[in-house]
DNA sequence: CTGAAAGCGCTAACAA
DNA sequence: TTGTTAGCGCTTTCAG
């Protein structure tokens, strides 16, 4: 390990000149600077992060908290957030929580404010606040893909507006003429995907059509779950002819399960979710889905807890990404005149 | 930011003490113990990670380096090696280079040593040498998923058993009768899946039979390049029954493909893949694969490189996962007698 | 058993 | 323009 003091006795300085010339900050004599850059290349000097940060009183590192990297939608997001988490010279650690406040929590305590300056949360399972807490302790925590850009939370956060994306889909299914249609929401009644499912029942009203409650089914955000409910709903309401899931997970094992009872997507019965994945492209039939902007949320949120950091924020700390977009591909179809 | 010295001062000892009590390292009185503890639960106080880690002469963290951990292999190998490092104590920092050799160097070249004691190489498109550097400058490095068992690299690896892979996959064609196959590989000619391929073709000549060679296909390690590789392959060979591809995406491009082509898989023609990613499951057919132990991978992966970092590593610095098995679903069966 | 002191590698005033 | 001097917060001998 090469270090500045090294560097310096080879040029002839002393390390706070090479600690200049490296950062281009201080004015330092052309002479010496070609000296110093010698003698870095010379002894192939890099420096140590750890030590810089710990110099400069802050981190060197962004995390983002998912319960599990595995989840197909979070790879997207990282992918984005680390590239814009680089683009300010930051890295990025990635916490999977699996869904344990413990966890959660724990990484919280170890990390927040000593390894990383801040914290994109995707979904802790943690209180709002104890959230506020590690943010107090100065590492501000951003939440990302916030559900209801109406009702800003207290903590800086990227919403999208998901009551919009679930009207979306819902009124894509009516304008084909779907009138029968059962509903996978994919979190428990009133969590996470209740703007979605709200945006769609607001949806079915504008239209003039009532949602009958039994009608949906609140699982988990899982191919598996979405599988086992859509069997259960047509099995219990063969006059279904749609199903709107409040995410692509579900929608997927909806499609699933219809083909394994033998009927036809969108023949027999039309499918449509919510976020665009990239299995949605690949499955057959392609998943028809309302696009929510992940990449450019991901961005938003690096960019807002950067400024957060950097005492530099404005007042506004909600951010809304831009509107879900209908993407509509093959699974979904005008309904069949009876 | 409540600093050791702090809760040394409100105990009443030094910040030696109470680095001691912390980490149950010297004896300390049970007496003082207590105060300390107290002060430590009064103050909220959590150690600085960056400052230890700079005392300590170790970084906390581990890297990941990724061409894109939205690739759907990556995260499900990402998720098991940040617990195993966390198991550890140490966390997990992804580095996405976009297969750019430059971004790859950039990343080791700042990390390596001074922010990660060492670094996981998915795919680096690196040279052996300048990766050797970076392991003389201090900071271990070991290959995931190395080819081949039996040309072990010069670097430390973990090694999957790709040759067998392809075998499994095409003895599990032959022995379903199929003679008229074709080939997808995930890389060009010599590339990254050579040794699959190679597998395969040992498979056939096992059986006494030889695979043309036009009638492999070369090509990017994605659904894309799958769906339209089999396309041509099938409107060339019209004859085939069957296809081979050294990874799930291009397998499951090619189902994806023969469907759009009017025929059925796996009654028209069967498709076999090799990795199992989560994407398979999911798939109508279900894509018979040969699963690769991705979460034994990435631990062995992590405690190797652990035991590099604390030089504790035995001689033999190449260790091999357990063999792949093929997992039998829906897109294969027997070939239709003509 | 506890304290004093040096130092990890770097940055940031402040002097010279 | 360059050097000096303190630290950043923690660990770790080595004395007491």
């Amino acid at each position: 390990m090469t270090t500045l003091s090294e560097v310096a006795r080879l040029a002839g300085v002393t390390s706070a000149t090479v600690s200049n010339v490296l950062r281009q900050r201080g004015k330092v004599g052309e002479q010496t600077r070609q000296r110093v850059l010698a003698a870095v290349e010379e002894l192939g000097y890099r420096p140590h992060l750890t030590a810089r940060a710990l110099a400069e009183g802050r981190a060197p590192t962004l995390a983002l908290m998912v319960s599990s990297i595995a989840n197909p939608f979070y790879p997207e997001f990282a992918l984005a957030a680390e590239r814009a988490a680089r683009a300010h010279g930051r890295f990025l650690i990635v916490c999977n929580t699996n869904d344990d406040p413990e966890t959660g929590r724990a990484y919280l305590d170890q990390i927040a404010g000593t390894l990383s300056d801040g914290v994109l949360i995707m979904n802790a399972n943690l209180s709002i606040d104890e959230l506020k807490k590690t943010e107090q302790r100065g590492a501000p925590v951003v939440l990302c893909m916030w559900e209801k850009p109406d009702a800003p939370p207290e903590l800086p956060c990227i919403a999208v507006d998901f009551h919009q994306a679930g009207a979306v889909a819902g009124r894509h299914l009516l304008a084909l003429g779907h009138r029968h249609i059962g509903a996978l929401v994919g979190s428990k009644k009133g969590g996470i995907h209740a703007e979605r499912y709200r945006g769609y029942i607001d949806a079915c009203a504008e239209a003039g059509i009532r949602h009958p409650q039994n009608r949906t089914r609140f699982i988990a955000d899982t191919v598996e779950a979405g599988y086992q409910a859509t069997r259960e709903l047509l099995a219990a309401f063969p006059q279904l002819t749609a199903i709107f899931a409040s995410n692509d997970l579900p929608a997927l094992g909806a499609m699933n399960a219809i083909a394994d009872m033998g009927l036809n997507v969108p023949h027999d019965i039309s499918v449509i979710g919510i976020t665009d994945i990239q299995w949605a492209r690949v499955s057959r039939p392609a998943l028809t889905t309302v696009a929510v902007p992940t990449a450019g949320a991901a961005e938003m949120a690096i960019e807002l807890l950067l400024s957060l950091i950097n005492r530099s924020s404005p007042s506004p700390t909600m951010r809304v990404t831009a509107t879900p977009q209908l993407v509509e591909r093959a699974s979904t179809a005008a309904v069949r005149s009876a």
